[in-house]
DNA sequence: GCCAACGTTGGC
DNA sequence: GCCAACGTTGGC
């Protein structure tokens, strides 16, 4: 059984036709306690992602990849030339985390933000509540189908 | 570009 | 340990 979860991503930064260009990408850059738990603990391998654009003009689930290595140091907060560049983190105990995951499909058509915050059965997530910043979201099964099932999927 | 919500930092 | 200041997220 796998878990299911929303990475969210800024599509000017990443997105998922970056990923289906790849294939296969290395989450880097979550800087963020609550998710590097879920990171290193909690996603693995075979779990099922969907791929949320964030900060853009039309904020939105647009794909699903899947989860092919589970959490490991994540290497850019040890590159002093990388944006996410963490001096206090160290080699040996490192701070933050991230996983690999693999390009499955863009959805035929995005939910948007709009379409979950109108549908009642998805007011539970995380997403949708107030003040959300998490970049890392657990879904229930049934919250994943339900937004599969908006998509036509 | 604005700004509310939130997490982090650092002085005390 | 408190909390004000600050930086970031992310929708609008």
């Amino acid at each position: 059984m796998p878990n299911y979860w929303l990475f969210k991503s800024e599509p000017d930064v990443y997105s998922i036709d970056d990923l289906k260009r790849d294939k296969k990408t290395y989450w880097d850059g979550v800087r963020n306690y609550e998710a590097r738990n879920y990171l290193r603990d909690k996603v693995k391998i075979g779990d099922l992602v969907l791929f949320y654009h964030s900060n853009c003009d039309e904020p939105g689930v647009y794909g699903i990849c899947e989860v092919v290595k589970e959490g490991y140091p994540d290497f850019t907060q040890f590159d002093p030339s990388n944006k996410y560049f963490d001096p206090k983190s160290k080699e040996d105990n490192p701070t933050w985390f991230m996983v690999d995951v693999k390009f499955v499909k863009k959805l035929k058509k995005p939910v948007l933000l709009e379409d979950i915050k109108s549908n009642p059965k998805l007011s539970k997530m995380r997403l949708v509540q107030k003040g959300n910043r998490l970049s890392i979201i657990p879904l229930t099964e049934s919250e994943f189908e339900e937004i599969l099932k908006m998509s036509g999927e």
